[in-house]
DNA sequence: GTGAAAGCGCTAACAA
DNA sequence: TTGTTAGCGCTTTCAC
């Protein structure tokens, strides 16, 4: 239990060279002879010397450490792009760390804090902070902002506002015209993103849509969003994410309403889960991995980009999506539903 | 966006005073005059000063900040650990980041030793690291496991074998007389304890158990491992966990074996979507939540532990477990299964 | 090719 | 109460 760690200073006694000498062979191993590198490193392996990363960092300014920080980290959502970010980072020979916010601003940005400090940077996924506040951080370290928009900043997103255009021509294929979206959090760009997509493209195959909400986006808050949903004309219904959209299942369920046969069901981000409930859900799956990859493609080149005014031109990278056809939409029932509301 | 960050000699010029004095107001504001102290404050916040934690933990060896290494982030089975530890954490003043080794203890090693040098204490997860290195890890930094026990280690558990216990004596009492257990990762500690307590429960109910695997905990290999079940003369199947259960679910609906007329199926963890598969798993839950702020409390109790040989003993926490029943188990079909092996 | 020395930003003696 | 000074462990000029 060697407690007091050994230091350069040890292996430089130990070999009886200078500390500079030391550092050089192990880091900058052509800098110095062959004879003293190999007698050195010996002698460090001997000791089974580690260097002291914070020390390095003091001068460096690097820390070879990567922060990720997401909303919810038990939203399966975020299994791919974790992983994706992860395999990347560790491909550059960073360390990725993971922060989770809770779906909450300010919990977000002290984590974005505390972390921003001991990383060498930051990335965002779903952000619900105020661009001011985003702006502060990037100051620190850079910051690359996943599944949310905003000049100035590097991101990748997917393409909600596609999916979208795929959900509404997908139900009107069916047959359906009037539709209810259950939305997310008014903080959440996403959520934005897709209730004005699905208006536009709505409105453009001229039929109905209205908005209800804002639902948090958890399984628990399906009951609730269902029984809204259900209180409209509604022969369809989409949800902000799969989440919510098991939740409203679920409920449907106890409440004998049919799924599809009565209401069809659309969700977003194909999550775990969402091919095994009942009914599997139809929902928008996205290129989660090679998003994670990208975020993290686009924090390691940033960090030699200026910060000049020219600032907006930064990378904004839109990842495709995809509708993913399953068991919970199919044609509106001929006549009025006999569900009570 | 200053780029520079502002440090202590800033505020001190500034301020025109002494750095240490700028420390001193900053961190330890009745060691100087109200006076100076209002000023340097006031200064700093107007330089928008923040302490570079770096430097501070250069010098204190402190990092605030505290790791925690999960097998698979993706399993649903690690989000009330996750939730709850850093809910501990953050109620102690401490940043919690989260790891993920992939299920590999190379990359669970790498982790933890580059993590190991940048926080202040270290929680292993479902650790597979032979206790040798283990042991080398904990020479660095405190370390505490969850679901793993290894003398000289704090530890907290979840009662696996109880949880195998509660599962042959329901299984037994529905009428079942040969089992069939689907082990997991032989690395695992996890999977040894509830191996070996569903054997000495099934023995001890003279019943007969057997035992296949190992498959990888994931839904994925559900398949090869419902197939290997099917193959032996069992009424009953228990899975290593809910995931593997929920594949092997899925692999049984496919081949048309009727759960739990023809078999019953169990699982452990309780996971997210172990409620809405089809049919419901019966699987044992534990305490997750309150597990993440046991050790994390457990870490934060150990910084100034002995380690001296009497390390034998250290807490170890060990958590209850209960069966949730649900629609996966039945008695057993009474005459011989129709079903083809 | 190697060593001496400066210093990253901060805290903690020790003086004044 | 405040200032001066010595490092924490490392890298990196700059001499030799």
């Amino acid at each position: 239990m060697a407690h007091t760690p050994v230091t350069l200073h040890d292996v430089a006694r130990e070999a009886g060279v200078a500390v500079s000498t030391v550092s050089r062979a192990l880091s900058n191993p052509d800098r110095v002879s062959p004879r003293t590198r190999e007698h050195v490193q010996a002698i460090a392996r001997r000791l089974d010397y580690r260097p002291n990363r914070v020390a390095q960092t003091l001068l460096t300014g690097r820390t070879q450490m990567l922060a990720l920080l997401v909303p919810d980290i038990t939203n399966p959502h975020n299994f791919g792009l974790i992983r994706g970010a992860e395999a990347q980072a560790r491909a550059a020979g960073y360390t990725l760390v993971i922060g989770d916010s809770q779906e909450d601003a300010d919990l977000e940005l002290a984590h974005a804090e505390r972390l921003g400090s001991a990383v060498d940077g930051l990335v965002l996924a779903a952000s619900k902070l105020p661009e001011a506040q985003l702006r502060q951080l990037q100051g620190h370290r850079p910051v690359v902002l996943f599944n949310r928009q905003v000049p100035g900043f590097p991101s990748v997103v997917t393409d909600s506002a596609d999916g979208s255009r795929q959900i509404v021509e997908h139900l009107v294929a069916l047959g359906h015209r009037r539709l209810v979206y259950l939305g997310g959090p008014q903080t959440s760009w996403t959520d934005g993103e897709r209730g004005r997509a699905l208006s536009e493209h709505a409105q453009a195959a001229g039929i109905e849509m209205v908005r209800r909400g804002p639902f948090s986006p958890t399984v628990e808050h399906g009951a609730a969003a269902a029984d809204v949903a259900l209180a409209t004309e509604a022969t369809a219904l989409i949800a902000f994410n799969d989440l919510l959209a098991i939740g409203v299942l679920q409920r449907l369920a106890r409440l004998g309403v049919d799924v599809p046969g009565e209401l069809s069901v659309v969700g977003y981000d194909d999550i775990f889960g969402s091919d095994f409930c009942r009914p599997p859900l139809t929902t928008v799956t996205s290129p989660a991995e090679p998003a994670g990859r990208a975020v993290i493609d686009l924090l390691l080149s940033s960090r030699v980009a200026s910060e000049g005014p020219d600032a907006e031109t930064e990378p904004q990278i839109v990842l495709p999506t995809r509708l993913r056809v399953r068991d919970s939409t199919a044609v509106p029932a001929s006549g009025r539903r006999t569900r009570g509301h």
